[in-house]
RNA sequence: GUGAGCGUAGCUCAACCGGUUAGAGCACUGGACUGUGGCUCCAGGGGUUGAGGGUUCAAGUCCCUUCGCUCACCCCA
């Protein structure tokens, strides 16, 4: 059998890639409007920088992480998501000494070792904001309202925000102490899954989709009741600004994040029409994140947006292409002629394709319709006699015919009727 | 990692209880129209039926192994 792509690992043909082209310019434009700059990490990390962010004991870090001997026997691993590599630079070149605030996104693969599914690749594709320096809830909500704001322009719109708070290192303690009493004593009640959770992972318990689990947990202390006085004013102010901005969204108690250093707030913007994976983008807050790296402590918020889901999502129209003019020539003398004047064309910012695989002219006519030509020049041995180019209207089904010299000029026109100000 | 379903042409799918030369639509190429696209009609190229083994007079079809894909669990974007 011919070689095939890695399991997980997925070619985008150029079907699709007009779709991620879209989505990538909505993007950056509206990052451009909300002040956020590019960054770009490596692909490849020191393994620290993701069992020390993400936590040891998560499943991405116990088991899903392409992780392997670089050729120098330092452990390296394929990124797993953007954060914590954006933040380790951060960090490394001193940025909050620089300035106070930094606002930056990414985009970009990503590579988890899971079994692949619907909405789960291997290698997958976030597009991701970090602000980091300010602490304020304004920057939870301006972040949301930004991702908010991407899908709107996309034209996604049924889907709900999920939002939560987790509490911080004062508070977080004393709700999973209650918590985890809560669920000890209602422990025989649990999915074996949930059993193990209780005392490995807490919160996930509140998060379990077996029924019985979700009945146990029904009248559990919610992390909402137990928030510190600095976590319920930094949550309800965030609420607050979503109020204010117009933006819903549905409180969800049980949201938690997997991620260890997430703190506060919490959020999910969640389909229904992507399967078993119905998060389209997710985010919160992750207060301390710079200092399990090893840095400063620098309050960090921000979300990650699967661009494989957002993709199954649109349904949008795509931008029009630019017109485009179509040479079809028949011989090497008429090639000889026209190559001249399609480059010079190119080079004005006229879109033109040349027929390159020869061949009768109804089969280079063929080829300009299903490329989408609005115009055709024809170049043939009759025309070369007289010095001359057919141009066919593909619309109108009219032909008039131009001296090789004016050819550039007159197809320029009639393809930007009314736009000559450009 | 666990479980289930599915692998037939480039794509989507047929092929009865196992039966003789594996078909159709779309796509592609050519012709009708010797230099004029889309529509129509005609023709043509395309297959190791995922691979390997077994049962049988006979396997796309049944059995085993293996590879791949898909969906779900888990987890997550």
């Amino acid at each position: 059998m011919a070689v095939q792509s890695i399991k997980g690992f997925k070619d985008l043909l150029p079907s699709e890639t007009e779709r991620w082209g879209q989505i990538e310019r909505e993007a950056r434009r509206l990052f451009s409007l909300y002040g956020y700059e590019e960054i770009r990490t490596p692909i490849l990390e020191f393994t620290e920088v993701f069992s020390r962010s993400i936590g040891e004991v998560t499943d991405i870090v116990e088991k899903e992480m392409y992780t392997f001997p670089d050729r120098d026997g330092r452990s390296v691993t394929m990124r797993p998501e953007g954060t914590a590599g954006v933040v380790r630079a951060c960090i490394e070149h001193a940025l909050p000494s620089k300035s106070p605030a930094h606002k930056l996104f990414y985009m970009g693969p990503m590579f988890r070792h899971e079994r692949p599914q619907a909405g789960r690749l291997r290698q997958f594709h976030q597009i991701g904001v970090e602000v980091l320096g300010p602490s304020g809830p304004s920057v939870d909500v301006e972040v949301i309202a930004l991702l908010a704001d991407i899908l709107d322009s996309l034209e996604v719109r049924d889907g709900s925000l999920l939002l939560n708070s987790i509490g911080c290192p004062v508070c977080r303690p004393d709700y999973l102490a209650s918590l985890r009493a809560f669920l000890e004593e209602r422990r025989d009640r649990f999915c074996e899954n949930c059993r193990r959770r209780i005392a490995a992972n807490t919160l996930r318990v509140l998060d379990c989709k077996v029924p019985a689990c979700r009945e146990a947990t029904a009248d559990a202390p919610a992390f909402s009741q137990h928030l510190c006085p600095a976590c319920d004013a930094h949550f309800d102010a965030v609420r607050r600004g979503l109020t204010g901005l117009g933006i819903d969204f549905v409180p969800a108690p049980r949201l938690v994040r997997g991620l260890d250093y997430y703190t506060r707030t919490t959020f999910e913007w969640v389909t229904d029409r992507l399967g078993a994976q119905n998060a389209v983008a997710a985010g919160g807050r992750y207060d301390g994140l710079a200092r399990a790296l090893g840095g400063p402590d620098l309050p960090g918020s921000g979300f990650a947006l699967g661009v494989e889901r957002l993709v199954s999502l649109c349904a949008g129209p795509l931008p029009p292409p630019q017109p485009l003019a179509f040479f079809a020539l028949l011989g090497e003398e008429a090639a000889g002629l026209a190559d001249p004047v399609v480059r010079r064309m190119r080079r004005e910012g006229i879109r033109v394709e040349r027929d390159l695989l020869g061949g009768s002219l109804k089969s280079q006519l063929r080829r300009a319709d299903k490329a989408g030509a609005s115009l055709v020049v024809i170049i043939g041995d009759e025309e070369i006699k007289r010095g001359a180019a057919v141009v066919r209207d593909m619309n109108e089904k009219t032909q008039t015919e131009s001296s090789l010299s004016d050819l550039g000029e007159i197809i320029a026109r009639r393809l930007r009727p009314s736009s000559s100000g450009q």
